[in-house]
DNA sequence: GATGAATGAGTCTTCATTCAT
DNA sequence: CATGAATGAAGACTCATTCAT
């Protein structure tokens, strides 16, 4: 299940209740928790199908089936939306990437790692979609610049070391040929995930970088 | 030199041609395909560097010195700008992916192949960029669709045929892995061309899949 | 001590009363005569120092740390709190000008007068921001039109009785040049309270109008 | 009449033309400056009269017989409108208050200084309501302030000069009582210009402070 | 061929007001 | 009495496109 669809049903249970006192924070917050997934999840679908500029706050409002009011009661703007999905995405995939947080791949854990980065990759089409949608558009980049830069410098830090421990006479290059190369399938992958053989390119990958 | 920027020096002279004389219609001619270059190279750079829809008429115009209403004397619209732009990249690119225009990739080739796949990206890195954006924003790649898909698939054509003639258990996956990984080089080095290593990861992709 | 801040202070006791004991209706009187008075000056505030325009509900909610919806349980809406204030505002003053309520003003009033009248502009400079303020913006005007309209032509017709009685060949011209006076050093004086050197303008136009 | 007022008449007989070679530059400058002085008048009565923020462009537009678009092409912003009315009408009131700008009023040109404070007031009655109404309004203010304070001080200084010369022996105050009257008829006068005495009370100004 | 004034639909954003709880 | 989520109309501004000259 992507990562970004958690809980929201439980939610309007917590929300039904019938005197004339004012609700409580709690049941604020269970609103508002649920109103800003409900946002996010509509804008990132959009987003990454439509693009950045092409989806209108009207648009993501209306698939959301709320107004466009509301949506500025949760998000100060356009540009303040794709920042925090893009963030929430960025940090969730970071945590199944370097799973006892040491910025370290060993041996073993490249395996896993590949092996996690195609699992993640299917479970989060939209989400890579728009990443790489943002990857390639200077200007919507922009709006995202530091995690971006954050996450991809931490990644390529990781993988530089794994080539490095490995041996490899130029890691740097080496890690920039394999980054690219699941950069790559992912951009093919995602624009076309029925035709993409992802489970033998998969293979492949892993006897070419991981094996024993 | 990149492929698009030929011949618009030899027109500049004919374009500033600026005496009464009456011009004759081959200078006319000339005048014509010159601003046509000439719109179409400033568009190709503000769309790569700024994205499609960041980038105004008027921020065209401006950059090549022209007036707005002139531009539409040479493209009908915004659309069908970017589209002559790409198809001229690609039927370009094309000629130089398959010389001897037979759809098919010898052994031989191959190393040629990539050889010339690195030395066209280095080349022009500003439509390559704008390949990409428009790769990955479905609403921009629907402007362009019939002719990227028939590229894309021309190519995927070939690379499988090679794969399959060199007796490959999956050409087709093969096939994928390679095109996928060339893509997400391209994207890496056109996002960071200083501080990509392309030519020890030239040497990589050739030692890969070209070796004898 | 400005005439709108007087009671707020001894309510304030009453509304923190946060025991479970059932409140008696005098006690509810009181909490609302408190929190509208609260909702008033901080309004007056903002009106007077941001604008009628640039000051929105939530921004008065905030600062009177209430919630929107308790401001509209007091006043129906915008307009109608903006005319409320006024209201009161004019409604103080003219007790002050017209102690005995006469409608007349005495050569011994007079010095009386214009020395409440830089009394009162100085203890309340917020409310003669927003007044004079009001006074020059037609549409926002419009809200107050009647009662600003009333007090108006009552200190019009004080003031030019005043000059009538005194043998004033002109009385009406003198009474507008007398008003005007003192609107145009109320209006200096509030934009810059600190640089106006209002005391010595007093005995000036004491001297002037008041003199025995 | 209003000095704002100027030639926009002549302006049509010069943009028509009939071959098809394209505008000269000249002619595109007609149009300009006659449309920006259609704007920028229009624009000044609808703030004078409905206030900065109760305006907006589409009335503008509208009253100017112009699309929205337009008004764009000319200022960049309303705030920029504002702005550019307000420098050029206090630019030409300074060169009939200054007429050998040298910031001095001798004692004969007093009488003549403020004769054309009411000459002007009177042919600039929406220029003065607008002023007025910016100068009580904060937020506004704020956005022509720098040309505002400017000429405000210039103003100040000439008249306190005045005084001083004269052997008065607190001539800042002076001033400010001088400078607020000559306001606080303003503000009456444009409020209701029918109504006010405008002959009577410069005669009784005149005696006050010009009287041989 | 060439210009840029002109249009208007579409976009983001704000905010007074309502209402369920 | 009190809360703040929710609405929607309105406003500033942008921009592809047209067209008279």
């Amino acid at each position: 299940m992507p990562f970004f669809k958690k809980d929201v049903s439980t939610v309007r249970s917590v929300i039904k209740h019938n005197d004339m006192s004012p609700r409580t924070s709690e049941q604020f917050e269970a609103i508002r928790k649920g109103k800003k997934l409900l946002i996010m999840d509509t804008a990132l679908e959009l987003f990454a199908n439509e693009g950045f500029h092409s989806t209108s706050i009207q648009d993501i409002a209306n698939k959301a089936g709320i107004s466009k009011g509301l949506l500025y009661n949760y998000f100060e703007s356009k540009e303040a939306l794709i920042r925090v999905i893009i963030a929430r995405g960025l940090e969730e995939i970071m945590t199944y990437f370097d799973p006892d947080h040491d910025g370290m791949l060993t041996r073993q854990e490249m395996k896993y790692f590949i092996e996690e980065t195609f699992r993640i990759l299917k479970e989060n089409v939209e989400f890579w979609k728009l990443y790489f949608g943002i990857l390639t558009q200077p200007p919507v980049l922009k709006l995202v610049d530091k995690v971006f830069q954050e996450t991809i410098e931490s990644l390529f830090g990781m993988v530089e070391g794994y080539f490095e421990q490995l041996g490899d006479e130029n890691p740097k290059a080496s890690a920039r040929v394999f980054v690219a190369q699941l950069d790559g399938i992912g951009i093919h992958y995602v624009m076309n995930p029925e035709r993409f053989p992802l489970e033998s390119v998969k293979q492949k990958i892993i006897e070419l970088y991981a094996d024993e």
